[in-house]
DNA sequence: AGGGGCTTCAGTTCG
DNA sequence: TGCGAACTGAAGCCCCTC
């Protein structure tokens, strides 16, 4: 039988002649683009039996049901384990997908049936994870050939003959073809709308940098899209990547396609887009790539632009491609000569985008690789659902079934632990950090759902949780310690890959990525165990990895007084120390005593403490400021004050005293006063988190939408409105004016000094007791 | 009517 | 559509004084 190895890109559940079906879409190891079926995979569900009930009798009954209930091709009795406890279950295979619900309807009320299990994880899904099948891997598969379906577009079809395995480490992915794309839309009135507004443009790179642009003639979009549409086809992609695309480009195009009667045969099998899991928007045979969603795992980057990404990754200058907001756009378009401007900078933006994607690219195959989720749904999917693909893996390993997903109602409980700060200026603090503290702990004490031992129950050396007293079994690894071990042991192995390897080699960034994608996953872990949506939720385990982590930083905190250390500040896994000589052995003591590595993370030559939590600066023996949690850092304050903040913080750590600072703050508000500083330093930036109706309170960023939304523009949750207080009387939700439609001459340069710097300058100085009340106010 | 003091709402960051 | 802790500004309310 001929052998194919193939790297997995893409997976998809059909039918063949009625019956269900994968079709594995991949790239073979001489570079071809394969397409394989399997139809050895009937779906299928388990039956969890009652405690002491008989499974044969409900096989006996359900064989008796089965004229009924049709369509069972299988049945047969197995032992798994469900949350840590052996069970009896009884394994359902069906014919098809329409047999399975109706079966898992019908039979949660059969006599001596606790629960029908595994009947909700997607088909694609539950193939890989019982096949041992994963995307972005090498596998190998014994196939037949088959004929190649006229509308397939692929080099080699197969029929597959037996499971396909994963080969193990087999080094890199394949070269992927990617073709970037973005659409320009400006909206007659408003938000553009599909229903009146054609697509003007459509620009697409791909990766060897040559581009191609469809434009629209005057008002009519069809042979555009339609060209568009033809060069996917030919270019023949692996990945197709948008930013935004999945909430804004695809959806415009497919109902400005329905409009002109066109189809979009985007899909290997010619297939049009369509809707997905986790709201995005799926290509068959292909991976359909926003980036905008993988914004989401680069926190440092504040602003959900392409223009920020670009800038953090160095691929344009700050300031080099302005992002071009709805209301800017069909300015723009109106302008004479603003359609030639806006196709180079769509022809431009394309490109940028295409270089965001090469640079996130390998982080997001690892993610997808490691989780188990399908390259384009990884990218889309919440942390929480990462989370779950590789907890539903990880069970596989033991023998668990995978628990419902259950709708439950939010139950707090106490987190981690944060010191009050000693205010003022310190210097030579060293930062103590526990490593990866939760999942150590967690890994350590073996907490987990299944190894959670409920009050009452007799677990005879049991481990107990201090504080809260939950008791977790020892013996038998728990999934979350099998789980994260794997991935602990995973990050080590990478990183001594990575000290053998130069820095500019590529290999070194796959690695690296791959290192941070399961750091990501690592420190995701605990709080995936108290959300609720989570399949293997506990608030128990929690509570317990909470619990444990107030323990260990208590008893670091009290350690450190006998070895001559104080204490500064402290918050979750991190204690601020002020230096003193036997800090190694403190660290040997605490390890010793708290059983998890404690190293330290940085030294502050200089750092000041002001009275809150979570917020300090300071200077790194690097001579690097490092500002953490105060407006300078924050996406929600003006640039102005975010400025003034930044330099008077330089000017206290490196002078030791408030004075220079003091004098800078005076300077920067006559500044701000005069208006000689750039109009957006003035914008402030915030984003909505519901919908427009449901806000109940007027607040500025909330009325300057509304302005917006009164022109057309449409705005809703996770959109940020840039707004910018103006003079006159009255509210100050009154006075704010979406950005867009202001001049810096309307600016309320007062409000921006009374509201926005001088609490944040009086902030500074009053540590140092200097009252600032007045004295900023006026110059001079 | 207007201000002080307090609570609530909203958004964001830390770890 | 990971967690809790924590901070801040603005609005919104009550209460008091005038």
């Amino acid at each position: 039988m001929p052998k194919v190895k193939f790297w997995l890109l893409d997976i998809n559940d059909a039918l063949i002649d009625g019956a269900p079906a994968i079709r594995l879409w991949g790239i073979d190891d001489a570079g071809r683009r394969v397409a394989i079926w399997d139809r050895n995979f009937p779906p299928r569900f388990f039956l969890l039996a009652n405690r002491g009930e008989d499974p044969a009798l409900i096989l006996e009954g359900i064989r008796r049901l089965s004229r009924e209930l049709c369509g069972i091709l299988d049945l047969g009795l197995e032992r798994k384990r469900y949350l840590g406890e052996e069970r009896n279950v009884v394994r359902v295979v069906f014919k098809d997908h329409e047999s399975l619900a109706k079966s898992a309807e019908a039979l949660p009320n059969a006599k001596g049936v606790e629960a029908v299990l595994e009947d909700d994880v997607r088909f694609s899904m539950k193939y890989m994870i019982d096949g041992g099948v994963r995307p972005c891997s090498w596998h190998e598969v014994e196939v037949q050939e088959a004929p190649i379906e006229q509308s397939i577009r692929v080099d080699r079809a197969y029929e597959a003959v037996s499971p396909p395995r994963v080969i193990e480490s087999q080094g890199e992915g394949p070269s992927l073809r990617s073709l970037a794309f973005s659409i320009l839309c400006p909206g007659s009135r408003g938000s553009p709308r599909p229903s009146v507004d054609p697509v003007r443009g459509i620009f697409v790179e791909s990766g060897s940098g040559e581009g191609e642009v469809f434009l629209a003639e005057g008002d009519r979009d069809s042979s555009a899209i339609r060209g568009f549409s033809e060069f996917i086809e030919r270019a023949d992609p692996d990945l197709i990547v948008g930013f935004g695309s999945n909430r804004f480009d695809w959806p415009y195009l497919m109902e400005r396609a329905k409009l002109g009667g066109i189809h979009l045969k985007v899909g290997r099998g010619g297939e049009p887009p369509h809707r997905s899991v986790y709201g995005h928007i799926s290509v068959t045979g292909r991976a359909n790539i926003d980036i905008l969603n993988l914004m989401d795992d680069i926190p440092e980057v504040k602003q959900k632009a392409l223009a920020s990404l670009a800038e953090f990754f160095s691929i344009i200058r700050k300031g080099e491609m302005p992002d071009l907001d709805e209301v800017e756009l069909a300015r723009e378009w109106r302008n004479a000569g603003g359609r030639e401007h806006l196709r180079e900078y769509f022809v431009k933006r394309t490109g940028v985008l295409m270089k965001c994607h090469e640079t996130l690219m390998d982080f997001a195959i690892a993610l997808s690789n490691i989780t188990g989720l399908p390259l384009d749904q990884v990218a889309a999917a919440a942390v929480g659902f990462r989370v779950d693909s590789l907890m539903m893996r990880g069970s596989r390993m033991l023998g668990e079934l995978i628990p419902k997903r259950e709708e439950r109602p939010h139950v707090a409980y106490k987190g981690g632990m944060v010191l009050q700060p000693k205010p003022g200026l310190h210097e030579n603090i060293v930062v103590l950090d526990f490593k990866s503290m939760y999942p150590n702990l967690m890994m350590l004490y073996n907490i987990s759902p299944d190894t959670y031992c409920p009050p009452g129950e007799d677990c005879s050396e049991a481990f107990e949780v201090p504080e809260v007293g939950h008791r977790f079994r020892r013996g038998r690894d728990g999934l979350y310690r099998a789980v994260l071990s794997k991935l602990m042991e995973e990050r080590e192995r990478i990183k001594e890959k990575l000290k053998g390897i130069p820095k500019g080699d590529p290999s070194h960034k796959v690695l690296a990525e791959r290192e941070r994608a399961v750091k990501i996953l690592l420190n995701a872990c605990y709080g995936y165990s108290g959300w609720t949506g989570a399949r293997w939720y506990s608030k128990e385990v929690a509570e317990s990895a909470a619990a444990l982590g107030r323990a260990a930083i208590t008893k670091a905190l009290e350690e450190a007084r006998g070895f001559g250390l104080e204490p500064i500040y402290g918050d979750t896994d991190s204690i601020f120390l002020k230096s003193g000589p036997k800090i190694e052995e403190y660290v040997e003591r605490v390890m010793q005593e708290t059983g998890i590595e404690i190293k330290i993370d940085k030294i502050y030559k200089r750092i000041l403490f002001m009275e809150s939590k979570k917020r300090y600066a300071g200077l790194l023996e690097s001579g690097d400021l490092d500002v953490v949690g105060l407006e300078a850092v924050r996406g929600d304050w003006s640039g102005a004050s975010k400025a003034m903040q930044e330099g008077m913080l330089k000017i206290v750590l490196s002078e030791g005293g408030p004075n220079g600072a003091l004098e800078f703050a005076r300077s920067y508000i006559s500044d701000v006063r005069s208006k000689a500083i750039p109009f957006r330093d003035f914008v402030i930036w915030k984003t909505l988190t519901k919908p427009m109706r449901e806000y109940e309170v007027k607040a500025p960023h909330v009325e300057a939408a509304r302005r917006l939304l009164a022109d057309g523009i449409e705005l809703g949750p996770g959109d940020s409105v840039g707004y910018v207080i103006t003079k006159g009387a009255g509210k100050i939700h009154e006075r704010a004016k979406p950005y867009a439609y202001a001049t810096i001459e309307e600016v309320d340069a007062e409000y921006y000094i009374n509201n926005q710097l001088i609490p944040v300058a009086s902030r500074i100085l009053s540590i140092f007791g200097i009252a600032v009340g007045r004295m900023l106010e006026s110059p001079g």
